[in-house]
DNA sequence: TATCGCATGTAACGAGTTACATGATTTT
DNA sequence: AAAATCATGTAACTCGTTACATGCGATA
């Protein structure tokens, strides 16, 4: 998966291992989610199959920039990826469930800490989904595009869609939280 | 994790490795999806390592069924895990996402076909789920339970809640794809 | 007799995580 | 001078997926 989303981003413009790191961590992180170790790793791999070539940058700064391009080859193989539909559900992987599930025969505090404290982290993450929302609001991208470029008005609203999915489901989340939580405080023990 | 959930499914009885798929296909793997290859070698990994103990029943029938059974250190491994809280959250991980984060270039009407088939599933498993909460709900387990026991109506009370948010999951899911289909109706081209 | 459900496994591969490792530049 | 940020990678490992493989018993 990692490598179509190297290929997505490298899609819009050349990029280096760094910056597609920060890239996917300020917006395809929120679903899905992957270590600077495994992109670069990845990118080389990219290479190798000759779907992105690489240059090392000698700019002034003599840093070892190594930006990826992706080619045409690569292209095609994310444009083949993405005609592909999705045909059935993701298998859920939910460490707070599995732990939720066996969870009645602990300590009803420590369980109830536990919850708040997940609570707070999502209603965080939430916060933040919202601001960022705002932020994409406030600096709507009014130029318009020349035949050939990427359309950003249009990418906006399938980025905007995946941002809305992160604010729907923390709020369901701390939703589910404050739920379960006053169930368990209810219970004797 | 699908060592403790082996060593939490064992903790309430013994169980041979199909029971077991059986069992978590029905249950956890709502929040936990795992293969029969993965069950059966990782029994074997816990049974090495002490934690399950295992047996060949040997039946009038003469299959090959292999009961495994949880042993006290498999028991102090499970409490053990369950005594660490988790203290952020899960890395996401959404194909769906992932595929429409890219979809600006694609056809329109490629996308909602696929965001379409999509809330068909979501739909279906929502049903499923509520479903399933109401089954629960007619056979509650008046039996009262004998100290030492495990008390069935505690631990329905956890296992209702993670069905319930498989319930809110994906009600929330479909609520979303609603919006996100109207959305991109709304776009030309 | 053919297929379905029960029952168990192995092998090869691919994906993802954690830890280790280095060195330059910029900011405090 | 120290700490943070930029920048890139390798190695070992664990986890998860797909495919292959077998055989019994019951049902259609």
């Amino acid at each position: 998966m990692l490598k179509y989303i190297l290929l997505g981003m490298l899609n819009y413009m050349p990029m280096t291992g760094y910056a597609l790191k920060r890239q996917l961590d300020g917006s395809t992180a929120y679903f899905w989610h992957a270590y600077h170790s495994q992109i670069y790793t990845t990118l080389r791999k990219l290479e190798e199959q000759g779907l992105l070539e690489s240059e090392l940058e000698d700019g002034e700064d003599h840093l070892n920039r190594r930006v990826y391009t992706i080619t045409e080859t690569g292209k095609a193989a994310l444009r083949g990826w993405l005609d592909k539909p999705l045909t059935d559900l993701a298998p859920a992987k939910e460490p707070l469930l599995v732990r939720l599930f066996f969870s009645g025969q602990r300590d009803k505090a420590a369980v109830l800490d536990e919850l708040r404290l997940q609570r707070t982290l999502r209603e965080q993450k939430l916060a933040l989904f919202q601001q960022m929302k705002t932020m994409y609001d406030d600096n709507p991208p009014s130029e318009k595009h020349a035949p050939g470029e990427i359309d950003l008005a249009r990418e906006r609203v399938f980025w905007m869609a995946t941002l809305r999915m992160g604010e729907m489901t923390m709020a369901m989340y701390v939703a589910w939280l404050d739920e379960t939580i006053e169930k368990i405080e209810g219970l004797e023990g």
